[in-house]
DNA sequence: TCTATAGGCGCG
DNA sequence: AAAGCGCGCCTATAGA
């Protein structure tokens, strides 16, 4: 417990894994406002290049455990330390383990280069798995209903279990008599592979994307095909009868699951739901959605944290490519992006490979700060966000690749081999920093907005009949890298809208301070809620 | 029979 | 037919 609770001010409690405890704490009607989680922190931590002593803590390797939480339902008992933890891998949940955790990471951030910065860090991503849980045990509010019209209006009635529909049997009855092949697979890539082909088309693979280059009658449908299957078989009723009850979608989120801070996402696919299906999202009686997204949140991150005053002023209106291409760069908005995107990722052929050296001519400063990620990432080297979380270091096999390649007996397949793994490894942390420090935006942004709904009353509000205490006011049901859905009784749709906007605000000046980059946001209010 | 991998595609 | 980053999920197929 620190200053917090003695100025009277809510705790920040200190607690192993946030995930293991909050739905706990969540179902007993305990609201929890801020968090040290010492899993999470031992991650950013015993990596992080700001902290010039990691050896205490790399030793601790029980805390490395990438915790994995048993299911809302099947949770422990409260304060029974011994059972929290869930499955095979987990770390140590016990009072005693946790304060000397607690130590070494403090003995680190004091002795750590930047520790404002890495205190931010820890309490974002601290405060992002808070959210995360909460959106756990909130849920997405869903329409069934919807989903199931809109499955049917694409793929036909619903079939019986383990049967394809009927529009999809229809559309590959198409594609068989256009290949004049009536018993061709389309659901094995090679059998589809060698059907195409004994029909005359010249493909290598059997992705959208190469087929869309042939002219032939069997491509249209066979697209049509491909684009069913995928609706039917990852977002289809079985996915409804598996994840949607009662009304509520629960996808898992993992705070800290990729190596940048973004979230990853383990069953339920929350980071894939297609656009198509977004309409079964869906607000109570009484409720509204809330929904924001970042316009080009990573360029503009990557103007902020470089400094590039030319890419600020490109993102001053709404539309950062608009904004490029207005400065002369390029000549159109799609060669923009093309441009932008593969500044970011290391494009080096293509139409992006042709288009970034002149981005490199407008925009030196922010170019100059991916160029320098990439040479260090090539030499094998780390990298670090605006508020340092580091890359991690290649593996051995990368290592080796590289010594061989530098030995006298090395054949030029080694150096190929070597060359691609480190132009590979530099595109990894030229990434890195662009991605790692927009994750951080956004985590700021979440944790800021949190604190914000926080304070709505619920007063006059139908209420939902049980669960968590959040859930009566505006709260966070949805985050996806760069886009929030907030659930929120009509009334206070407004002042909601304009909370989002402001804790965008305050997460710009927390990483960048007064550095003129906007993050504007695309902000909705959901016009009705259709069940009214 | 079970598990691991690759191909493909959804999201940012 | 991805180029050019980061993910997860589904299916068919190869391998143990």
């Amino acid at each position: 417990m620190d200053q917090g609770a003695r100025s009277g001010v809510r705790p920040r409690w200190v607690w192993s894994d946030t995930a293991a405890w909050l739905p706990q704490l969540l179902a007993a009607g305990v609201r929890v406002m801020r968090c040290h989680d010492l899993r999470l922190s031992h991650a950013i931590l015993q990596r992080s290049i700001l902290v010039p002593d990691r050896r205490a803590l790399a030793a601790a390797i029980q805390w490395e455990a990438e915790s994995v939480v048993p299911a809302i339902a099947t949770a422990p008992t409260l304060f029974d330390a011994e059972t929290v933890s869930g499955g095979s891998r987990s770390v140590p949940h016990d009072l005693d383990p946790a304060l000397e955790e607690f130590e070494r990471q403090q003995t680190a951030l004091a002795a750590a280069k930047d520790p404002g910065k890495l205190r931010f860090l820890l309490a974002a991503e601290s405060a992002g798995a808070l959210a995360a849980a909460e959106m756990e045990a909130a849920g997405v509010p869903w329409d069934a209903a919807e989903h199931d019209r809109l499955l049917e209006e694409e793929l036909g009635p619903r079939p019986a279990r383990g049967e394809k529909p009927s529009r999809m049997l229809a559309v590959a009855e198409e594609v068989r008599a256009a290949l004049g092949d009536p018993r061709a697979s389309l659901d094995s890539a090679p059998k589809l592979l060698r059907a195409l082909r004994a029909a005359g088309i010249d493909v290598k693979s059997t992705s959208r994307w190469e087929l869309a280059e042939h002219e032939h009658p069997a491509i249209a449908p066979l697209l049509h095909y491909k684009k069913l299957s995928r609706l039917h078989t990852a977002n289809g009723w079985a996915w409804i009868d598996e994840w949607v009850r009662e009304g509520r979608y629960r996808p898992v989120y993992v705070p800290g699951g990729v190596v940048t801070g973004r979230w990853a996402s383990s069953g339920g696919g929350a980071l894939q739901l297609p656009r198509q299906l977004r309409p079964a999202l869906r607000a109570d009686p009484g409720w509204t959605l809330v929904t924001a997204d970042v316009a080009q949140l990573e360029p503009r991150v990557l103007a902020a944290m470089s400094g590039d005053r030319a890419m600020a002023a490109a993102g001053a209106a709404k539309d950062l490519y608009a904004g490029v291409v207005d400065s002369g760069a390029v000549q159109s908005r799609d060669e923009a992006k093309i441009a932008v995107l593969g500044a970011m990722y290391g494009a080096t052929t293509g139409d992006s490979g042709r288009l970034v050296p002149r981005l490199r001519r407008s925009y030196p400063a922010a170019m100059a700060l991916v160029d320098h990620a990439a040479a260090l990432g090539e030499q094998g080297g780390v990298v670090s966000t605006r508020l340092g979380r580091s890359s991690p270091e290649p593996d051995n096999a990368w290592r080796e690749l590289q010594a061989r390649a530098s030995m006298p007996g090395a054949t030029s397949r080694d150096e190929d081999q070597a060359r691609r793994a480190a132009r590979e490894f530099g595109r990894f942390t030229r990434n890195f920093v662009v991605q790692g420090t927009a994750a951080e935006w956004a985590l700021s942004w979440i944790a800021e907005l949190r604190l914000q709904l926080a304070k709505f009353e619920p007063a006059g509000v139908p209420a939902p009949a049980s669960g968590p205490v959040f859930e009566r006011a505006p709260h966070l049901v949805f985050f996806l890298h760069d886009e929030i859905i907030v659930h929120t009784p009509q009334e206070c749709a407004t002042e909601v809208a304009a909370a989002v906007e402001a804790a965008a605000v305050t997460a710009g000046r927390r990483l960048f301070g007064s550095a003129p980059v906007d993050f504007p946001l695309d902000l909705k209010i959901a016009e009705r809620s259709v069940k009214d």
